[in-house]
DNA sequence: AGCACGCCGACT
DNA sequence: GTCGGCGTGCTC
């Protein structure tokens, strides 16, 4: 045997190639090595089903069960740097937990590029140096590129790519004869971008931030879980900076940052750079280009980047060196994968850790109710799944001085009732703010101009035809539109049901309260933020700079606006309709309500000027508002936990679900039935090995019943216990492989999933 | 998932 | 006669 793995020799004894592939079947299929160097890890091209297709090589061996005549050899393998066993290891248990196709999850964790046959050659970065001066004869009359090119080389000593670029997008091709001629030499430089000035600016770290800091140090090389509960401008991110000032000290190691994506901002990224200006720094988000994006993953894989701020994927990237993960905003939902493999970055974080033998840092302001009870100690009421080990650290004490939270109010709706969706307090509160010369910030997390269209005469609404859901009035585009499934139908000029003219958009949301706010406040320049305004790239960034330049007065928008910027000079935040998440049939609303609040309030007040939030609301006496005025999250988080153990909810129970969809509700509603009861049944014949005696409820349809003319339905697994849980998926998911109609319909696991349907 | 192979309606 | 519709079944 092989200590290590084999050298890349033709080894006729190890001429069968294992490999698995982006195929949704859950095998993995053996080639003929035809003789070339192919090692375990490695990237190949095979022949499959009438396709070539990229796989990645899992074992060499010398013989296997399919026989001989069937087997086609490999047709190519590429010479980049193969997955390694640590980076196996961890997609391997995804792809068990998550009963997820392990082909899939090993190629959907790499860069599209690495997924594609041509080879991937990500180009190198280089700085430019003038070697030698120019001769006056070199540059002809109409190479105006190159005299430019020239220009820049001589006015800084080095030059970086984007700042060649400015002389011409195309000057690579101008600059080629320079080093040919040896007038301009380049060094190749690993994933530093025009390199910040260092930052001389070190903030003093309160008591909290100095003990945090000194813990999780302490914890170094093993593995432990931290919760760093930090309320608003408590400093997260300083307590992060020090902690990766001296892991990093350490020669190659390196440091995972996962951020949600909206957090991952050049803000961010710059802070990081300018104090950390001696390390490699790579992102990994969805905005960089796939070449990018590769050379991103490549400098982590090869561990030339020290520092990687990612966000969920980037939770799979391999780095050899890693030391330490950090996960902030960890109660954020878009840590859930929403299709393919259903993972939780958080907790595949959690995994790797304990895989590395390595500390994990889940920051947040309002920690999820599963870390939450991880972390602070809960009764642990029957629960022999609970997880030990968590560590609390908690900052109380606002770091930065100008960092005040604003008064809190509710407004009640049922005495002063909304009218076109503000009431008399809050307008009377923009008005304050313009006459100040201040700029408010109002809420709605609803898109579009109306959510409803409805004939008062017969009570026709405007439905997708393709799912079963309402069509969202547009009136700036003058369209109606699923926001479920994108299709789009004109606004119909009578009801089409009784003939009746006057159609009446009924509700609030952001496109209407745009308008209703320019109707009463012709003077205010009034500003929208939603999907719909940000289409364009720069968007979002050139209307967040025209607030900060004060040529805003009020800003709409959705949730999107939540986060991020702080405007110094906004200093009132309406927040207009809550309480459809206050009474949600999701248990998890209330729990995210009160995250998006907080994070909401933090935008209103800055310095000088005291911050204000106003929400409308039916229930005022909501136990919610109490706990946000108070910014008391700990006890709103006890009692909500303590609403779970009592409903055997989330996190004091384990669930998950499978399910399906297909034209054909029968066909759906057959195979979850079947499902349900062959599960049922593996309990009754396997009731001795189960330590918690698994439940399955029976198939039901979620809200959303009809998505894309696909009839969807679910049934959902609940123990008390994850091992026992896994065991019943395990045979419920292999029983759904083995189903005759499991390739006709559509399936999917979701494991530990956040909401239903 | 793709992509073959396969067996019935209207077209050069 | 054959071009092509998409139903069924397999992929090392
Ligand atoms: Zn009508
Ligand atoms: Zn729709």
């Amino acid at each position: 045997m092989y200590p290590e793995a084999p050298a890349p020799t033709v080894d006729s004894a190890a001429a069968i190639v294992r490999v698995v592939l982006d195929v949704p079947l859950d095998r993995q299929f053996d080639y003929l090595n035809p003789g070339l160097p192919i090692r375990e890890g490695n990237r190949v091209v095979v022949p499959f089903a009438g396709r070539q297709l990229v796989g990645i090589v899992m074992a060499l061996l010398s013989e296997t069960d399919i026989p001989i005549q069937k087997l086609k050899a490999v047709l190519q393998v590429f010479d980049d740097v193969p997955l390694d066993a640590a980076t196996f290891k961890l997609l391997r248990f995804c792809a068990d937990y998550y009963h997820y196709p392990f082909g899939q999850t090993v190629l959907s964790s790499l860069p599209l590029r690495l997924r594609q046959i041509k080879p991937a050659v990500s180009r190198k970065t280089w700085l430019y140096r003038l070697a030698q001066p120019v001769p006056d004869d070199f540059v002809g009359k109409r190479q105006q590129v190159l005299a430019r090119l020239i220009t820049l080389l001589q006015q800084h000593e080095e030059c970086s790519e984007a700042l060649l670029g400015e002389a011409s997008a195309t000057w690579r091709k101008a600059m080629q004869p320079l080093l040919d001629s040896g007038l301009v030499t380049r060094r190749e430089v690993v994933a530093t971008r025009p390199s910040l000035a260092a930052s001389e600016h070190e903030p003093v770290l309160n008591e909290e931030q100095a003990s945090a800091v000194a813990a999780i140090l302490g914890t170094l090389r093993q593995f432990q879980p931290w919760l760093l509960f930090g309320v608003t401008g408590s400093g997260k991110t300083e307590v992060y900076i020090r902690l990766l000032q001296t892991v990093l000290s350490e020669p190659q190691a390196q440091v995972l940052i996962m951020v949600p994506e909206i957090n991952l901002t050049p803000q961010l990224e710059g802070r990081f750079r300018s104090r950390l200006s001696q390390f490699p720094l790579v992102t990994l988000h969805s905005h960089l280009s796939e070449s990018e994006r590769l050379q991103n993953w490549q400098a982590a894989q090869t561990g030339a980047a020290r520092i990687v701020i990612g966000t969920r994927l980037s939770v799979f990237t391999p780095m050899p060196h890693l030391k330490l993960m950090i996960l902030d905003e960890e109660h954020d939902s878009s840590y859930k994968q929403q299709d393919g493999m259903r993972y939780h970055a958080r907790d595949v974080a959690l995994v790797r850790a304990k895989q590395c033998g390595i500390p994990v840092v889940l920051g947040s302001a309002t920690p999820s109710l599963e870390s939450w009870y991880n972390a602070s100690g809960q009764p642990a009421a029957g629960q022999a799944g609970r997880k030990p080990g968590y560590r609390l650290l908690t900052l109380t004490q606002r770091a930065a001085a100008q960092a005040r939270l604003p008064r809190i109010f509710c407004i009640d709706t049922t005495h002063s009732p909304a009218e076109a969706g503000l009431t008399p307090q809050l307008k009377q509160a923009i008005t304050q703010r313009l006459q100040r010369g201040e700029q408010s910030l109002l809420f709605i997390n609803r898109r579009g101009y109306a959510p409803v269209l409805h004939c008062s005469a017969c009570q026709w609404l405007a439905d997708c035809q393709r799912c079963s859901a309402r069509m969202v009035l547009h009136l700036r585009q003058r369209v109606l539109r699923c926001h479920h499934c994108g299709a789009e139908q004109r606004i119909p000029v009578q009801c089409p049901s009784c003939g009746n003219p006057d159609l009446r958009p009924v509700g609030q949301a952001t496109q209407r309260i745009e308008e209703t706010l320019q109707q009463l406040f012709p003077q205010a320049r009034v500003a929208r933020v939603d999907r719909d305004t940000i289409q364009a790239k720069d968007a979002l960034t050139e209307l967040l700079s025209a607030v900060h330049d004060g040529k805003v007065d009020i800003l709409v928008g959705t949730q999107m606006l939540a986060k991020g910027h702080d405007f110094p000079n906004l200093t009132l935040v309406g927040v207009l309709d809550t309480d459809s998440a206050l009474y949600s049939p999701d248990y998890r609303a209330s729990e995210r309500l009160f995250a998006q609040l907080m994070q909401v309030a933090g935008r209103a007040g800055r310095g000088d000027k005291p911050g204000e939030v106003l929400i409308q609301t039916a229930f005022p006496q909501h136990a919610l508002f109490a706990a946000l005025q108070a910014q008391n999250y700990a006890e709103f988080a006890d009692s909500l936990l303590q609403e779970r153990i009592a409903l055997q909810f989330p996190p004091a129970t384990y669930i998950a679900i499978i399910k399906a969809e297909a034209p054909d509700y029968a066909l759906v509603k057959q195979f979850l039935t079947e499902l349900a009861e062959a599960g049922r049944e593996f309990i009754r014949q396997h009731v001795a090995t189960f330590t918690d005696q698994p439940v399955i409820y029976d198939p039901v349809r979620p809200g959303l019943a009809r998505l894309n003319r696909m009839e969807r339905g679910y049934v959902m697994l609940q123990s008390h216990q994850r091992g026992a849980l896994q065991q019943l998926l395990h045979a419920a998911v292999d029983w759904a492989w083995q189903h005759p109609l499991q390739a006709k319909i559509r399936w999917t696991v979701d494991v530990d999933a956040l909401e239903q349907g």
